[in-house]
DNA sequence: CAGAGTGTACTGGTCTGACCATGTATTTCA
DNA sequence: TGAAATACATGGTCAGACCAGTACACTCTG
């Protein structure tokens, strides 16, 4: 009779693999933490036994992943960084842009954020960035007479601010990745409205009454009028 | 005197880091689409004239972003990868588990997106797709036999269909990321719920609710019911 | 004794050249 | 015509070497 054995799937690990994923569990587990320094990498191939090469594409990857870095000529070795939400922007971005997207797609999805974005904020938002806000309207109101380019800046000054203000990192990576795929496929029609005054006065009227909701805590109502708002502005793209 | 040239800062830039720039950027501009393949890094050596070791750690970092993939014996060269969300989720993933992102921030960036592409489905779906959520309520209400497990399979499938019925990439791309993340942090706890049977007809039956919303075409409230269920599930998450 | 300059040892970045196991594609054979 | 054996280029890994740069201890000087 054969022994009934719990037998595995076995996948062959490259050797810089193993090397990455110690080090990756070693830096979650807070056995190493930022601003430690990694042995030099004469070091890790004898302790991991494996040549340098290996070595060097596991920190390569390790870094990559922003989870390290190296500087030549350092005898004090790797050093391990404090993680950051820098490298999920550059991926997100990545993927925005990659992904064959449609405009009116990309519009929806910047409507649905920042309807959501000024939910949060309604509920999330301090004094001082509820004063921030505030600053910035006033900003936006200063603007409108020097034209619709310096207008749009504080614009997007007062929605900086409201992103801030919802106190989600992910909503901001993903607001800020939207906001430069968008800029990057619509740029050429910025300042060709003919009706830039109306509009700027829209805007800024439009603006307020979200800060207003905010201001309020009413988040539902905060989110609500922002859709609205950028759906009538991007009506155009979004249903053509 | 002395000419007033424009001088600019100069960093030294590594060579894997232009071979990996150059690639990405082929990729980016679609000059190099998914499934195609890169030469060998011995080819590879030759036009970018550096060593194979430079070669091999570009293609570290390629591979350790999922946008290249190498096998070892395929003479075809290491192949261009569809874009993915996995990677995103790994990224997102390792900043909770970092607590540079608090848990609690990707909960409430999940329960906007969810409430978002429930509205967005509401307005977009198609028969078919509406008969796909009709089907897959179905299914999770014959699963509710089959133990918590097997029921919160079927739940997944569900809202799978309503991210695919928003018809929004974006969103769907988002949506598996933040899934992804979520599954891995608080998988443990998954059949631990001791009211686990009421929870299951209470969540079928939130689903119901939000799937006659989509069904009436209205999307509002959709997103507002998926909203305040999610704020409910998660609400020890969210606000301990 | 303090500070500026010099050394030096070790670091990471890159290169060369080699070996192995593997997957594909071709060739061979029935 | 189909299956089996082979050839070959591939990626994974290794060993050893050289160079430019950095940190740190060590001078030398005042």
């Amino acid at each position: 009779m054969t022994h009934k054995a719990a037998f595995t799937a076995v996948k062959t690990v490259k050797a810089y693999e193993r090397v990455v994923e110690q080090i990756e569990t070693a830096i979650s587990k807070r056995d190493l933490r930022p601003g430690d320094r990694l042995p030099s990498e004469r070091e890790l191939m004898l302790t991991f036994e494996v040549s340098r090469s290996t070595i060097r594409e596991a920190l390569r990857v390790l870094e990559s992943t922003g989870l390290v870095r190296s500087r030549p000529g350092d005898p004090r070795g790797p050093e391990v960084l404090q993680a950051s939400p820098a490298i999920l922007t550059k991926t997100v971005n990545r993927l925005v842009r990659l992904e064959t997207i449609a405009l009116s797609e990309l519009v929806e999805f910047r409507i649905m954020l920042e309807g959501a974005a000024c939910t949060l904020a309604a509920q999330h938002r301090t004094e001082e960035q509820l004063e921030a806000m505030r600053a910035a309207v006033d900003a936006m109101q200063a603007e409108i007479a020097h034209g619709p380019v310096a207008f749009s800046r504080a614009d997007v000054a007062f929605h900086s601010s409201v992103w801030a203000a919802s106190h989600n990192q992910l909503m901001q990576i993903c607001g800020e990745a939207t906001r430069g795929a968008l800029i990057d496929m619509v740029t050429d029609g910025l300042d060709r409205a003919p009706d830039s005054a109306a509009r700027m006065e829209l805007s800024l009227a439009h603006d307020g009454e979200i800060l207003a909701a905010i201001s309020a805590g009413d988040g539902p109502t905060a989110g609500r009028l922002a859709r609205s708002f950028l759906i009538e502005y991007y009506g155009d793209v979004i249903s053509p």
